[in-house]
DNA sequence: CTTGCTCCTGTAGTCACTACAGGTTGTAGC
DNA sequence: GCTACAACCTGTAGTGACTACAGGAGCAAG
């Protein structure tokens, strides 16, 4: 299997393969006589968990370790835990920072009497420092 | 004034102010004999709403037009509006999927019994392909 | 034997900053 | 006048997670 059927399989673009190779994510794959990367079904579900876990907004130094986790079955699973629950709370803590902006710009929108700038809503808004 | 000054009364950092001279959205200010950078007034209220509009979550591009309408006030404000709507739409984008995030994130750490990797939902969960 | 596809490496671009190197200018104290 | 030191200057490089491209090699089909 070459990096195009990879690239199919997972969905993730080949430059990103090779951009996870170089920063570690992915372990440097085997190689054909021509130099070509070969990669087998563990490289299907390896990426297919960093996609995963990068879809849910761990960094890739986050993914870097819950692989590791992952292929010690018999370690504590107190670091996943310790990791997801971090990532939970930045997400908590995002979801409350846009709330906050989506009813500012729905104020905007709302209030905009689609007339000229000067009695514009959206720009008064924008000018006006928050109280 | 100078750029520490401006940066002390606006909360934005000196670099950052070059930054968004060198990027256009701040014109070129005026320069004392030995070459330094002096703001007024307007320079404070512009770099406010530019800082307003980023902490919104609009882009330097997205600042830029708005700027220019700004300085426009008899021009239609429909072009701020639609700026605005779009920001609107993707932030309500945003929340949706970090609500998602949070479901599955959520549904990890409460499942976890903090056990041995073997058993864990949260290594379980990233391993799974989304239903 | 040419076309076209996939692959290779290496480098640079993206966004919005941030940091740093190496230099000049201004100010305050002695 | 001398010495510190802060504030400023330019220019360049680093961040994270990609993405794009240049320039070349290998391989299969027509």
């Amino acid at each position: 299997m070459q990096i195009g059927d990879l690239s199919r399989e997972t969905g993730v673009n080949i430059e990103t393969i090779r951009y996870y190779e170089r920063s570690g994510v992915l372990p440097p794959p085997a190689r054909q006589d021509n130099g070509r990367r070969v990669y087998d079904a563990a490289d299907v579900r390896r990426l297919g968990f960093i996609r995963h876990a990068r879809d849910l907004g761990f960094d890739l130094q986050s993914v870097q370790t819950l692989l590791a986790l992952q292929e010690q079955p018999q370690a504590s699973c107190a670091d996943a835990s310790r990791i997801a629950q971090a990532q939970l709370d930045e997400v908590e803590r995002r979801i409350a920072r846009l709330q906050n902006l989506q009813l500012e710009l729905s104020r905007m929108v709302t209030e905009c009497r689609k007339g000229v700038v000067a009695e514009c809503r959206v720009i008064e808004a924008l000018s006006t420092p928050l109280s």
